[in-house]
DNA sequence: GTCTCCAAAAATATCGATATTATTTGACAT
DNA sequence: ATGTCAAATAATATCGATATTTTTGGAGAC
C-alpha cells in the first residue's frame, strides 16, 4: 500500500503495531486511567484504519489495560489503591513460586542468562529511562523463566506491567531510582546463583513490598 | 437489519455472541485443540459478518483459548499433559489464596450465597450436564469471590475454564460424575461455613488433586 | 525420481461505507 | 426555573469489497 519503506522494518501487521503503540500509551499514562477511547481520536493518533484500532484494543482487554463498555466503546482502564494493592499482593505470590521453580530447575545456562541481564541492566541505567525499563523487566523475567512454566510467567509479566504502570502514575517512572536499587538486585542475583530459594525470595518480596510502601504512600485513600 | 426478532433477546452485540458460542464449542471440544480456525468457516457456523468473529477470536486469546499467529489466522489452544498439570498447579495455589481471603471477609450474606449455590449445585445435577457444569462453576467461584480480590477472580475463572476443557476432552464431561462428587462438595462448604480455612483449602485441593490425577492418567505422556 | 521455482488459489488483514445505538441539545409544558 | 421528551448529533458496531500475504500445485531442470 505505501512504499513500504522499511527502515523500521519490524511490524508486520498493522493490529500489532497498533497494540505495541497503544499498550506504550497506557503504561506510561499519556493516555491517563479511565479515559475514554474513541476509535476516530486513536485512528489518528497511530495512523491506521478503524479494524487495527478495535483489535488492538481487543486484544489490551486481556492484558487489564483496557475495560470494554458493550455498546459503548472502550475506555483505559482505571486505577486505585485497592487494585494496586491486590497487584502487590499477587506479584509476591505468584513470583515467589516461579522463582523457586527456576531455582529448582538451575542449570548453568540459566546462571549464565542471569549474570546477563543484570548486567545489561546495569549498562543500560546509564541510558534512557525506557531502555533502563525493558532491562529492568528482562532481569526480572530471566528469574522466573527458568521455571519453564508459561502460564505463570504470562500472569507475572501481566502483573508486572500493570504495576509499572502505577510507577509511571505516581512519579514520572524514576522515583523508584532514589533509593538504592541496585544493591537489591545484587542480593536476588546472588542468591539465586547460589541456588539459595528461600534467601532469593526474601529479597525479591522484599524488593516489591518496598516499592509498594512508596507507591502506596503516595496514593489518595 | 433483520426483522430483530427477540425471541431469545439476550444477545446485545454480534460480537458478544459470537464469543459465548465460539468459546462454547473450543471448551466442549467440539472445535479440536489445535484446529485452524477460518474466518470463513466460523463466519458461516455464527452467521455473522467477518469482523465480530474476528473480535471475538481476539477475546478468546486472552483466555488463551485461540492461539493467533501473525498473519497467518488462529487456531485452537493446543493441549499437553504438561500444560493441564500446570493449570493444575496454579489452581491449587491460587484458589487457595482466594478461599483463605474469602473465609476471612465471611459474613452472613457470604454463607447465604454460599447455601444457596450449593442447593442450585443440587438440583441441576438431575438437570442436562450444560446446567450442571454452569451450577457447579457458580458454586466453585461463590466460594472464593468473597475475597473482593477481582484480578485473582479473573485469573481463577480463567484456570477453571481451562481445567474444564480437558474433562470434555478427557470423557465427554460426565466421568467426574462417578466418582463421590458430592460428598466432597459437602465437605468444602461445610469447612467454609465453619470458617475452617485450613479444613476449607485442604478439601478443595484434595478435590482438585483426585480429578486431577484421573485425567492425567487418562492421557498420553 | 527429486528438487526448485513460479503461477494459481485460498485465506488473512485492512479499508471505506452504512446501519445501529448512545448521547446531547433544545423546545415545550408544567 | 425545571423537568421531560423528541429531534439532531456523534460514536460504535457491522458489513461488503479489496489488497496482501501465505499456501498449494504443478512444470521444468538436474
Amino acid at each position: 500500500m505505501d512504499a513500504m519503506l522499511d527502515t523500521e522494518g519490524k511490524e508486520t501487521s498493522a493490529t500489532h503495531g497498533a497494540y505495541r503503540k497503544l499498550r506504550e500509551l497506557i503504561l506510561t499514562g499519556e493516555l491517563p486511567p479511565g479515559q475514554k477511547l474513541k476509535i476516530e481520536q486513536l485512528r489518528g493518533l497511530l495512523d491506521t484504519g478503524a479494524s487495527p484500532v478495535r483489535e488492538a484494543l481487543s486484544l489490551l482487554t486481556s492484558d487489564m489495560l483496557v475495560e470494554r463498555i458493550d455498546q459503548r466503546g472502550f475506555r483505559a482502564a482505571p486505577v486505585s489503591k485497592c487494585n494496586f494493592e491486590e497487584i502487590l499482593l499477587l506479584r509476591c505470590n505468584l513470583e515467589e513460586t516461579a522463582l523457586r521453580a527456576s531455582i529448582t530447575n538451575a542449570d548453568a545456562a540459566w546462571e549464565d542468562r542471569l549474570v546477563l541481564r543484570h548486567h545489561h541492566m546495569k549498562k543500560a541505567s546509564q541510558n534512557g529511562a525506557q531502555d533502563f525499563e525493558d532491562a529492568h523487566k528482562a532481569f526480572h523475567m530471566a528469574l522466573l523463566d527458568n521455571s519453564k512454566l508459561p502460564l505463570l510467567l504470562r500472569y507475572c509479566s501481566q502483573l508486572y506491567d500493570l504495576n509499572i504502570r502505577y510507577r509511571y502514575l505516581a512519579a514520572g517512572g524514576s522515583s523508584y531510582k532514589k533509593r538504592d536499587i541496585a544493591a537489591e538486585h545484587q542480593q536476588i542475583l546472588d542468591a539465586a546463583l547460589n541456588h539459595d530459594a528461600d534467601g532469593a525470595t526474601r529479597h525479591l518480596i522484599d524488593h516489591y513490598r518496598r516499592t509498594g510502601e512508596y507507591l502506596s504512600s503516595q496514593m489518595e485513600p
